[in-house]
DNA sequence: TGTACATCAGTGAACGCGCGTTCACTGATGTAC
DNA sequence: TGTACATCAGTGAACGCGCGTTCACTGATGTAC
């Protein structure tokens, strides 16, 4: 029975876990930089110096926050590439994938924004590859259309970044809509009536889609 | 003479100054919440008291920078938005522009990045009002033109946000390449040559900014 | 199954340190006459 | 121009506090026989 875990071990994935649901919710209101060691212990109720057993300093922590966030958004994007309708309603699953995705994992989704840029090098570094994979795998999904359209790989991967680069705003700004706003109903649950924020932010990112599904049709035959 | 700065006025000036550019180039290496008030007056030379003849604390000096940071960005941004050439030429000086203001003004471009999403509720803020100001002035500009083409104001507006978004991050991305570039070449002036990763940079924005424009043009009319 | 030893996640006390903020002060600059 | 008083940017000492890190430890879990 290797696969089942011994109890200590169990245990030290807990505890693990507890210091990673800490951490990402301390960060809802500051940035890594200045999330402190004893300020995680403390919530989950153990003793600084047991943060240790788990990771070397926050910035490891962070690194692990990255690979989590980022691993459930990769999923979603997986979901959109595979969509096969036309233009609109494509266009249209993939923002409500956002809009459900920020619903689901507001946390992830504001450290990712947040830390982006954010002061701690290790962390930025994981996110670029993470995000730059993601690119890599839009562009791979677009390759057997466009290359028979006559794209160049450099235009195809150009293309790519531009979705992904709007996924990644348009996260934010739904994020911000859903924040400022006064937010009745369980935050757990597809919500079947969203604020008047959220849905312009799902309005104008659509028509952005659209605008920018214009240009890619008339690309290289324009 | 009343506007001639008493000495006294002149010296308190001087001082906010150097807590100012203190305070950015701490931000080089670090986000705003982890900035020491202590750090910053040290790097100055003044008592870490004297800091309070001139901010509150952190966050007013960070909402002080981003008016100083965004106040450089709108100035190109008004410049850009003056060009009347036509597409190619327009976007080839847009990104030339945006291309030379991170050169010039890199820790700007830094601090913004960083603080938009940063832990930093008054900046955050502060940063998100004056960018949909960037916003109204950019569909200000287009109206005319498109608005004879038929286009809604809620188009106009969604446009103009999607050049604001893709400015972002057009300088962004030139920060990250122009920084993990060796850099030979002093930063103060227009370099003739660029890095390998400025110029990609330059090139995908240029390519995006075409495949929007072409959007643009068949908005209405596709 | 029972026993003896090894492992190691978490403890709790201790450390030195730099932090933000306060306060009464100093002395150059500014103002009124 | 000279004098007497007011202003106020910057000082420097002091404070209490929470920080990250270290260390020898404990005791439950795991392993070998």
């Amino acid at each position: 029975m290797s696969h089942t875990l011994g109890a200590r071990q169990a245990q030290k994935l807990k505890t693990r876990r507890a210091l990673l649901d800490a951490g990402l919710r301390l960060l809802e209101d500051q940035s890594l930089s200045s999330l402190g060691l004893r300020e995680v212990t403390r919530v989950v109720g153990v003793a600084p110096a047991a943060f240790y057993r788990h990771f070397r300093d926050m910035s490891d922590l962070g690194v692990a926050l990255v690979e989590e966030s980022l691993g459930s958004l990769h999923a979603m994007v997986r979901v959109i590439l595979a969509e096969q309708d036309g233009d609109e309603g494509r266009i249209d699953a993939t923002v409500e994938a956002v809009a459900e995705h920020v619903r689901r994992y507001p946390a992830h989704v504001r450290f990712i924004a947040r830390e982006r840029h954010g002061g701690v090098r290790p962390v930025r570094e994981a996110i670029a590859a993470e995000l730059a994979r993601f690119t890599d795998e839009a562009a791979e999904a677009f390759a057997p259309q466009l290359t028979g359209e006559g794209w160049s790989p450099e235009d195809v991967r150009m293309l790519a970044q531009l979705y992904v680069d709007h996924m990644v705003m348009t996260a934010a700004a739904f994020l911000e809509a859903q924040t400022e706003d006064p937010g009745a109903g369980d935050p757990e649950t597809v919500r079947a009536g969203d604020s008047e924020a959220v849905r312009r932010v799902a309005a104008t990112a659509r028509r952005q889609l659209l605008l920018i599904s214009l240009g890619r049709h008339h690309w290289r035959t324009a």
